[in-house]
RNA sequence: GCGCCAGUAGCUCAGUUGGAUAGAGCAACUGCCUUCUAAGCAGUAGGCCAGGGGUUCGAAUCCCUUCUGGCGUGCCA
């Protein structure tokens, strides 16, 4: 049960029915439809929870706010309800303070929901598809596909907690231009092993990785020279699909490694190959949305862009100022373009497979493709305006001692995601990833591999450990954390242990936020903060050694702490040490 | 040129969709271990919320504008 919701809902309930009460009392004129919020004060001395309600009203009611407040007041009666008592304070907030049937429902949560705790029902029903990292099966991945796969797994582990049925998803981009492009690199190098390096050119704007020289060995390992005399067709076709057959599976592991598994792998070339490009393309034409130009034949995604901001009542100005370049869908050689492949596979997510919603990451590099991809979504009445959202995610500077490390593909010296896992632990790179997409960042190698305080990380994964330990020295004395209905939560009343409670009854609703803002770096701020709500209470009040009634309700908080702590490192994917 | 994202403490970032005196962590300085893990706690210091206008009871937050940085604007993917 999320006992901050049900706090505010209260709040807000208390408050109207004094309202209402001050109305037939003739105290207050009848005004409809007061915007007030409930929310939480920052500083403490103005009470736990506190509405606006008076402010709202001020103006309807041709009264100052605390005028109001003073009358709302009055008619309060807050017998049953989680607060002991309400006042009115600055300039007309209503103030009201939580009273020990709140603390204690907070505990009751926590221990009888367990791993649950944290979890809703507010996506129930929805199928939704997170499609992450999607890196070319070309060569290893880089940082921008580490900092993508946290994202996209931490978010669909969000989103699952919000109750949604969710489906990770990997698009392998096995086919087109690049595949040619992989195919002509491999075959360069295949042939500089048989006829020497000097002998064959290397293509201008082929991938000058070593791992293209590596699985060029190794086919000739496999295979010796038996491409030799084929035909370069046939040479292309069997050198990529053998770099690929090493490439993805490689893909796979990695990616395991790094505590992500998808529930599918989709492969581009299936689209082609079952006709559903030309299938999709052909739709888009009977829609009227295609013409021919110059052999090609092209999507009028102008003309579906600016028919859409129509739809969304966007003004003549904002009208005028949009690009309207419209998109090549098949080329004058005959061969479909990426992205009508891509309007194809957003396609098959929506109507062969029936997902409500859709979600992918994508480098901040592909923004341009999205009011176009969206926009084609809507030519084929998918409504990708409403249902397909894309989150944009700014590359990583990778720096090593302050010096920037090159990214590029091309130039082969990129640190992979592998190499990344052989210098910084998984855990730690995970919660480093797991930051707030739409800001750049720079990592620094130097800095994420030490294991010290610097690291938030550390400071959470011991608060966790401290407080097993703590557990297993009382309960090897012979207190083991007693049941919930056991304990008096009116025992803990200091500051410390306030806000402890506090923290954990914010857990729920830091999901309901990382999973609306589409930002899983939520929990990480939250897990420091309840870190450090733990670590004070620990300091101010002993445990051990208490009076039993005392140490029975401070031993059910700190396990509470410990539940909380490690549902949500579990989220992040990250271990919750027993010892550090 | 145009578009998207960002600009808050020395650094990395929060700021509950408009609320009370703008908050953390790191770095710096000062204290705290004969008692449950000091990978911790307490304290000090640090600010023209990039600049300017507007909207209202009230703006870091919304609108307009200028400046700065990143990315994009392919019959590439």
């Amino acid at each position: 049960m999320n006992m901050l919701q049900a706090a505010k809902d209260q709040v807000l309930a208390l408050t109207t029915a004094a309202c209402r009460a001050a109305v037939s009392a003739g105290e207050l004129p009848e005004v409809e439809g007061i915007r007030a919020g409930v929310e939480i004060p920052k500083d403490p001395a103005n009470g736990d929870y506190t509405t606006t309600f008076a402010l709202a009203a001020a103006k309807a009611m041709k009264k100052s706010p605390r005028e109001i407040a003073g009358t709302l007041l009055a008619h309060l009666d807050l017998t049953g309800s989680y607060f002991a008592s309400a006042e009115i304070a600055g300039a007309g907030f209503l103030n009201f303070r939580l009273n020990e049937s709140w603390f204690a429902g907070v505990l009751a949560a926590v221990d009888g929901e367990g791993a649950a705790y944290g979890r809703s029902d507010a996506l129930k029903g929805q199928k939704i598809m997170v499609e992450f990292v999607s890196a070319n099966p070309t060569g290893p991945m880089h940082m921008g596909n580490a900092r993508g796969g946290v994202l996209g797994d931490t978010l669909a582990a969000v989103l699952e907690a919000g109750g949604a049925d969710v489906w990770r998803e990997f698009y392998v981009n096995d086919a087109g231009n690049q595949i040619e492009k992989f195919a002509n690199s491999l075959e360069a190098r295949y042939l500089q092993i048989l006829l020497g390096e000097d002998a064959v050119p290397f293509p201008e704007d082929g991938y000058h990785g070593d791992d293209i020289r590596e699985l060029a060995q190794a086919y000739y390992d496999q295979h010796g020279d038996s491409l030799r005399d084929a035909s370069r067709e046939e040479r292309h076709a069997a050198l990529a699909k053998f770099g690929l057959e090493r490439n993805i599976p490689r893909m796979q592991s990695d990616l395991r490694r790094y505590k992500i598994e998808y529930d599918q792998w989709f492969f581009e070339s299936e689209l082609h190959e079952s006709g559903y490009v030309a299938e999709t393309v052909d739709k888009l034409t009977a829609a009227g949305y295609t013409y021919e130009k110059e052999g090609a034949l092209w999507l009028a995604t102008g003309r579906i862009l600016e028919e859409a901001c129509r739809r969304a009542g966007k003004s003549e100005k904002d009208i005028a100022k949009l690009e309207l370049k419209d998109d090549v869908l098949r080329r004058a050689n005959g061969f479909y373009t990426y992205f009508a492949a891509d309007i194809a596979y957003h396609r098959n997510k929506f109507e062969k497979r029936g997902f409500d919603r859709v979600i992918n990451i994508w480098g901040a590099d592909h923004h341009g493709h999205v009011a176009r991809l969206k926009g084609a979504m809507d030519a084929l009445g998918l409504d990708g305006t409403n249902r397909l959202d894309i989150v944009l995610m700014q590359l990583v500077k990778l720096l090593r001692d302050g010096e920037v490390v090159k990214m590029s593909k091309r130039t082969g010296k990129a640190i992979s995601l592998t190499d990344l896992l052989d210098e910084v632990p998984v855990d730690a790179a995970r919660w480093f990833f797991n930051a707030k997409p739409d800001t750049q960042m720079d990592f620094d190698l130097g800095l994420a591999v030490r294991e010290d305080s610097e690291n938030p990380i550390y400071y959470v994964e011991y608060a966790h450990a401290r407080i097993c330990s703590l557990l297993r020295n009382l309960a090897a004395e012979g207190h083991p954390v007693p049941a919930v209905a056991a304990v008096d939560a009116g025992l803990l009343s200091s500051e410390t242990e306030i806000a402890l409670i506090k923290q954990l009854a914010l857990f729920c609703d830091e999901l309901r936020l990382a999973a609306r803002d589409y930002d899983p770096s939520h929990i990480n701020r939250y897990l420091v903060d309840l870190a450090g709500c733990f670590h004070r209470f620990y300091t101010a009040c002993r445990i051990k050694g208490e009076a039993d009634d005392i140490l029975n309700a401070r031993l059910k908080l700190a396990d509470a702490a410990r539940s909380v702590l490690k549902n949500g490192l579990a989220l992040l994917g990250v271990e919750a040490p027993e010892r550090m």
